[in-house]
DNA sequence: GTATGTGCAAAACGTTTGCAAGTTC
DNA sequence: GAACTTGCAAACGTTTTGCACATAC
């Protein structure tokens, strides 16, 4: 069992990748084309924010962002992208129960569980190989061909002070 | 690992708690009792709808047997119960990303985890101790005081032909 | 030039809420 | 009779869609 470094924490670890997104972005090139998807500078500008989120993101985020940057897309053109972006493998999908669905990317980023802070809010990230081992084996077992899985605990954390909590929870628009 | 008998296949197992009904009826109103909820008809016959059926449903769900039936009770009212028999921890809440929110009852339903087909949409249920140790002990390894949590495994199942997934994918509302 | 993508506004969806009228205790 | 619950319709917040115009290949 290893807890990943948390983007909520600090987000060295993701730094790190942050070569990649140009990587990531031809790889998205790549597959689009072989699906006959167009090229469009909405696509990738979108694109090139997801790649560059190394977070659990709704698509409001990505609208605040370029609506500060004075970037105008349409929010309906987002919805389209990120539909694409799920298509071509590039993003998953998560519900967290808020009402908001949250994306994030799966391009250097491997699989890994959540653990969902009840009080304050944070999403943080895990990967058990034994977990997964078990997952696996019970699929098998029954007669499944398990294409994916989603395993969301909510928890109370201890990282925060109660303080800290009441003012987090606050914040959260989700 | 064992898999229960399921709902969708055959009942015969949740048959088995039929008896429990009056039961859970009288378990709700000793909670509602406790935390001040005034008894209504409405209460009722939604609490008794909810307690009969051993199986994932939605409100929607409720809401179209009632009318069938000739029962008119109001959608506002039918959200509203449901939200009060979770408070009363007599039910708990699903998101299969499916854009709806599923429910079952608790009573007598010991904690489970859900196998969903993206082929014929149905849900299986299965139990598996070595998998809830596991969760259990990365939470208390690190730090977090688990209150509950949701595995989803999407996978392809193998209980129905290629004509049956497509048949039940077309019923498919959810 | 044709097929595809965009932006806008409107619709759709499940769910929640304000309020007047009705019910419970 | 005070407090709570109901039903209706309207509002809600997120996501999807129809359509005219624009763009990619």
């Amino acid at each position: 069992m290893d807890f990943l470094p948390l983007s909520h924490y600090s987000n060295k670890f993701w730094l790190m990748h942050k070569g990649d997104v140009n990587e990531e972005m031809a790889l998205m090139h790549r597959r689009m084309a072989e699906r006959g998807y167009k090229s469009t500078p909405q696509r990738d500008e979108i694109a090139r924010w997801v790649f560059q989120t190394h977070d659990h993101f709704t698509v409001e985020d990505i609208l605040e962002d370029f609506r500060k940057d004075g970037k105008k897309i349409s929010q309906a053109t987002c919805y389209r992208v990120i539909q694409m972006l799920l298509q071509l493998n590039l993003l998953i999908e998560h519900d967290f129960g808020r009402g908001v669905r949250f994306y994030e990317h799966t391009p250097g980023h491997p699989h890994h569980d959540h653990i969902i802070c009840n009080e304050c809010g944070q999403i943080f990230e895990f990967q058990s190989e034994e977990l997964e081992n078990l997952k696996e084996s019970i699929c098998q077992k029954n007669g499944f061909s398990m294409t994916r899985h989603n395993l969301s605990i909510y928890a109370n954390c201890n990282r925060c002070t109660p303080e800290e909590k009441a003012e987090k929870a606050k914040k959260r628009r989700y």
